[in-house]
DNA sequence: CGCTTTTGACCAGCGC
DNA sequence: GCGCTGGTCAAAAGCG
């Protein structure tokens, strides 16, 4: 692949350590140079921001054209099995796929397959449910073995309303078991119970090599939520990471003593 | 006691 | 028609 993504890199300082300004901190430094510093740094993340979401969408043009092209070159069979792989795993239509099933098959589905949708959810290797938060309330109605997958398929309805027919299916990938496949069907007929405890999608956590897995995935995800994301991830790493608490209640401190607030 | 999970049984679709 | 497979049901068990 000649994409550079590698060759770019970037050295940023975050300036979260707070030992580390205050060896070199001058008596001068004031709290409005520190604020053009941020600003500064800022425009980094910025601009580092931007250029990932470049890499990203060039990676995925050509990936999306490596696909095309190994499926042209090599056997028509492999095309046809791909076909048919992603149809066994009930994908369909509400994503943006150029593959469409519904006319593929003389004959209809057993079930309604309008509003099928497939999330991907990179857990903790270590844990052993097949739980993905996505802030509604499920209940597990069955559980199979499935012949292409030892690990087991679980079988969820929506239990937030009685009436509510949406269902999900999850499963482990059989080449990532950290990661859950959930397979949700049919839609809500309530509102979202609660928007606190949504699993972060995989495509911004981890990395999966399958290329149908990917192919799919980056057509699920447009540009502008990851890119949206992208900026809540970093933002969130910034606020959990102590050094930065530290450098920021430093801040806040050093003001408070510097203005000599009343309620000291 | 009520809700959820587990799990074996059952059913329907599909291929041969 | 038969066997395989995925999906669902429902009774029993578990849990708070």
């Amino acid at each position: 692949m000649d994409t550079n993504l590698g060759d770019k890199t970037f050295s940023i300082d975050l300036n979260t350590n707070p030992s580390l300004h205050n060896t070199s901190r001058s008596p001068h430094d004031t709290l409005d140079e520190k604020l053009v510093r941020m600003r500064e740094e800022n425009k980094k993340l910025v601009t580092m921001l931007t250029t990932v979401c470049e890499n990203y969408n060039s990676l995925h043009s050509h990936l999306i054209e490596l696909l095309q092209k190994y499926f042209i070159h090599n056997e028509e069979d492999n095309f046809n099995f791909f076909l048919r792989k992603r149809k066994a795993e009930g994908e369909c239509c509400e994503n943006n796929s150029d593959i469409h099933f519904e006319e593929a098959s003389p004959k209809r589905p057993r079930e309604i397959t309008t509003n099928v949708s497939t999330v991907c959810v990179k857990t903790n290797p270590s844990d052993q449910t097949s739980l993905v938060k996505d802030g509604y309330n499920w209940r597990k109605y069955g559980q199979k073995v499935t012949r292409d997958n030892p690990y087991p398929r679980a079988y969820y309805k929506c239990s937030f309303a009685p009436t509510c027919p949406v269902k999900k299916k999850v499963q482990r990938s059989i080449e990532d078991p950290s990661i859950l496949v959930a397979v949700y069907e049919g839609e809500h007929n309530h509102p979202h119970p609660s928007q606190a405890e949504i699993t972060v999608p995989l495509v911004n956590q981890g990395v999966t090599t399958d290329p149908t897995f990917l192919n799919k995935l980056m057509e699920d995800i447009d540009t502008n939520s990851l890119q949206q994301h992208l900026v809540e991830q970093m933002a969130s790493s910034l606020t959990s990471s102590p050094s930065f608490t530290a450098a920021v209640a430093a801040a806040i401190s050093g003001k408070i003593f510097e203005y000599d607030l009343p309620f000291k």
